[in-house]
RNA sequence: GCCCGCUUAGCUCAAUGGAUAGAGCGCUUGACUUCGGAUCAAGAGGUUGCGAGUUCGAGUCUUGCAGCGGGCACCA
C-alpha cells in the first residue's frame, strides 16, 4: 500500500537488471524540492563505485528499466538522481480507494501480530501526576496506538509500585496524619496525604485504633489503591487506557523474582558481598588476589544485608513475568531520561536470565522541566497534570507534546502555555477536519441525489492533486513512525495534510468556479471524493496520537 | 571526574548521509456580498554552538572543545 516501498522495490529490481549483485540502501525519500518531483533516490551515485560507471549513465539506465507498478509514478534520471514524479491518474485512483476504504487507510502488517506489552508512566502511586509526567504517559499511549494499527498484538500496562520503600513511607506518612503527627521525616507532606487519612478514617471502620503494624500495611494498601484510581482518571481525561495494572505485590505472590535470583544464582551472576547479595556480569573479572570483581557501573544489589530485597530483586521477576510466564515477544518501556543509567543494568539482566536483550526496547524521553521562578513544591505550589488539561485541554496538551522529538528537554512555561493554548496548531488540524466535514453537508443539501460513485479524473486542479499527494505520504510515515518509535512524525504529517485541505478548500473563495459545492454534480461528486479522503486521513491520524477529530468547532 | 541526551530563523521546534535546511509563533503587506477567516497568499528572517576528520556529498557519521539538561545509592 505504501507507494515508497513499492518504488523501492521497483528500484531495487531494476538495479539488478542493470548487473548489481549486492544493491545497497539506495535512499529513496521525499524529495525536497518539487522540480525534483515527489520521490528521489541517489541510486546512481550509490551505484557508481560498485559499477565502476559514472552515476548519470547509471540513473539513465535505471530510469529506463525500472518497472513501477500500477503506473504509480514516472521515473526521471537527473545527474545520478533517479526521481519519480505520482501521476496524475494514480492519484486519482488512490483518492477513491482511500474515500471508499473507511479510516483504515495507512494501516499494516508489518507487526505480523507481534506480541507486544508496552508499559509506561508508571510511577508510583504516592502522589498525583505532574506537569512532567504528562509526557510519558502521552508517549507510551501513542506509541501503542501507532503499533495497533500495524498489526502487532499490543498490551498496556503499568506496573504499580505498591510494596517498595516509596510504597511504604507512604502508608506511614498516612499513618502519622491519622494520629495527627508530622509525616516521617523524607515522608509525604502534601495535603491529599491528609485527605486520604480522613478518607481512610471514614472506609476503614476503626484503623485509628489497630496499632501500628496492622494499621500501616492497611493504610498503605488503601492509599495507593486511591492514588491508582486518581492516576488513572487523570491519565483517562487524556484520553490514555491502560489493558493491565500490574502490581509489584503480584510478582512476589507467584515467586517471580525468588526464581529469578535462582536462576542467575547458578549461572554465576550472584556474588555475596558485605552481607548483600550483587548481581553483575562482570564477575569473571579477578582482581590480582584471586577475589572476583564486580564492575562497579554493572553491579547492582539484589538483596540487601538486612535481608530485604531492592527494586531491582522485583524488577528481575517482573521481566519473567512479561517474557517467561506472559509470553510477550517484545517488551517496550517508556522511561523518563533521569533513569538512562539503569538501561544497561536492565539489558545485562535480560541477557543473564537468557534472553536476547534486545527484546527489551526502552524509549527514553528527556524530562520536562518547570521553568524556575514560576512555581516551586517548597513554596506549596504543585501544578498537577489535572490543572494543566483543565485549563488547556486534553488535545491541546497531548499536541503540545508530541509536537516534540522524546530526546529534547522540554522547558515548560505554564503561563505561556495558558496563553498560547488558543495558538495550539491542534485547532489548525481539527479546523481542517471540520471544514471538510461541513463542506460535505452543504454538499449533500445542495445535491441531494448525487451518484453513488465518483468520477475521479475530474480532479485535476494542482491543489487538488496535492491532496491527493499528502494522503499517498500517509503510509510511509506510519511506517516510520512505528519502525522508529516516533510518534511526533504524526502531528507533523497531520499538519501537511491539513495545509493542503486549506488551501485546496480556499481555491474556492478565490474563484467560485473551484468550489467543492458547485452546479455541475459530477464535479461536486468528484471533490467530494477528495474531501472524504483526506477527512479520513485526518481522523485516522490524530486518534493515532489521541487527539480528537471533531465536527464542529 | 566518568556516562547519556541536547545545541538549527528573534522564540518553540522539524528534517533516512543527497540537489536550493523547513514549519508554527512573532513581524511586514495583501485576500471574503456566495461551500465556516480558528483560513489563504506574499515578504523579511540561517556561518545548523566552535574546530578538525571520514565521504563524490555532512544539520545528520567520527573526534576535540564550549554551553545547557540528566545520571553515576544496600532510593525508585
Amino acid at each position: 500500500m505504501a507507494v515508497r516501498a513499492d518504488l523501492e522495490t521497483a528500484l531495487r529490481a531494476a538495479s539488478k537488471a542493470i548487473g548489481v549483485t549486492d544493491v545497497p540502501d539506495l535512499e529513496l525519500g521525499r524529495a525536497k524540492n518539487p522540480d525534483h518531483g515527489d520521490y528521489a533516490s541517489s541510486a546512481g551515485l550509490k551505484l557508481a563505485r560498485g559499477l565502476r560507471q559514472p552515476p548519470n549513465q547509471i540513473a539513465a539506465r535505471l530510469a529506463e528499466v525500472i518497472e513501477i507498478p500500477d503506473g504509480a509514478a514516472t521515473p526521471q534520471a537527473i545527474g545520478g538522481y533517479v526521481n519519480f514524479r505520482l501521476s496524475e491518474a494514480w492519484l486519482q485512483g488512490l483518492v477513491e480507494r482511500v474515500a471508499t476504504g473507511g479510516p483504515g487507510y495507512g494501516a499494516s502488517d508489518i507487526g505480523r501480530r507481534e506480541r507486544i506489552q508496552v508499559e509506561f508512566l508508571s510511577v508510583n502511586p504516592t502522589g498525583p501526576l505532574h506537569i512532567g509526567h504528562g509526557r510519558g504517559a502521552i508517549l507510551g499511549d501513542s506509541l501503542a496506538r501507532l503499533l495497533e494499527f500495524t498489526n502487532h498484538d499490543i498490551e498496556r500496562e503499568y506496573y504499580v509500585n505498591d510494596q517498595n520503600t516509596q510504597a511504604r513511607m507512604f502508608g506511614e506518612s498516612v499513618y502519622a496524619r491519622l494520629h495527627g503527627d508530622p509525616p516521617p521525616e523524607r515522608g509525604y507532606t502534601g495535603e491529599y496525604v491528609s485527605e486520604l487519612a480522613e478518607m481512610s478514617r471514614r472506609e476503614l471502620t476503626g484503623i485509628e485504633k489497630l496499632p501500628h503494624d496492622e494499621a500501616e500495611p492497611k493504610l498503605r494498601a488503601f492509599a495507593i489503591a486511591a492514588m491508582v484510581d486518581r492516576i488513572r482518571a487523570s491519565v483517562g481525561r487524556l484520553n490514555v487506557r491502560y489493558d493491565e495494572w500490574f502490581p509489584e505485590s503480584q510478582l512476589w505472590a507467584e515467586g517471580l523474582p525468588q526464581l529469578a535470583i535462582e536462576r542467575l544464582r547458578e549461572g554465576g551472576y550472584l556474588k555475596e558481598r558485605e552481607g548483600a547479595l550483587w548481581f553483575g556480569p562482570a564477575l569473571e573479572e579477578e582482581d590480582g588476589l584471586g577475589e572476583q570483581v564486580i564492575a562497579e557501573d554493572e553491579s547492582r544489589v539484589v538483596i540487601r544485608s538486612t535481608g530485604e530485597p531492592t527494586y531491582f530483586a522485583s524488577d528481575l521477576g517482573y521481566l519473567l513475568s512479561r517474557f517467561e510466564r506472559r509470553h510477550f515477544n517484545r517488551v517496550v518501556e517508556v522511561w523518563g531520561a533521569d533513569h538512562h543509567g539503569y538501561v544497561p543494568r536492565m539489558k545485562a539482566a535480560v541477557a543473564a536470565l537468557g534472553y536476547d536483550p534486545e527484546r527489551l526496547v526502552i524509549i527514553l524521553n528527556q524530562l520536562v522541566n518547570l521553568k524556575e521562578g514560576k512555581m516551586s513544591k517548597r513554596a506549596g505550589r504543585f501544578v498537577t497534570l489535572d490543572e494543566l488539561v483543565d485549563r488547556v485541554g486534553s488535545d491541546a496538551v497531548r499536541y503540545f507534546y508530541l509536537l516534540r522529538s522524546p530526546d529534547t528537554t522540554i522547558e515548560f512555561d505554564l503561563e505561556l502555555a495558558l496563553s498560547q493554548s488558543n495558538e495550539n496548531p491542534v485547532y489548525y488540524a481539527q479546523y481542517a477536519h471540520a471544514r471538510l466535514f461541513n463542506v460535505e453537508l452543504t454538499a449533500a443539501e445542495k445535491h441531494p441525489r448525487l451518484r453513488e460513485t465518483a468520477d475521479v479524473s475530474l480532479l485535476t486542479q494542482p491543489w487538488e492533486l496535492d491532496v491527493a499527494r499528502q494522503l499517498a505520504f500517509w503510509p510511509e510515515v506510519v511506517e516510520d513512525a512505528t519502525r522508529l518509535m516516533e510518534p511526533h512524525r504524526v502531528p507533523y504529517y497531520v499538519h501537511d495534510l491539513a495545509t493542503a485541505v486549506h488551501r485546496f478548500y480556499h481555491a474556492g473563495n478565490e474563484d467560485g468556479a473551484h468550489r467543492v459545492v458547485v452546479d455541475d454534480p459530477l464535479l461536486t461528486r468528484a471533490r467530494l471524493e477528495l474531501c472524504r479522503a483526506a477527512r479520513h486521513t485526518l481522523k485516522t491520524a490524530l486518534d493515532l496520537i489521541g487527539v480528537t477529530a471533531p465536527e464542529r468547532m
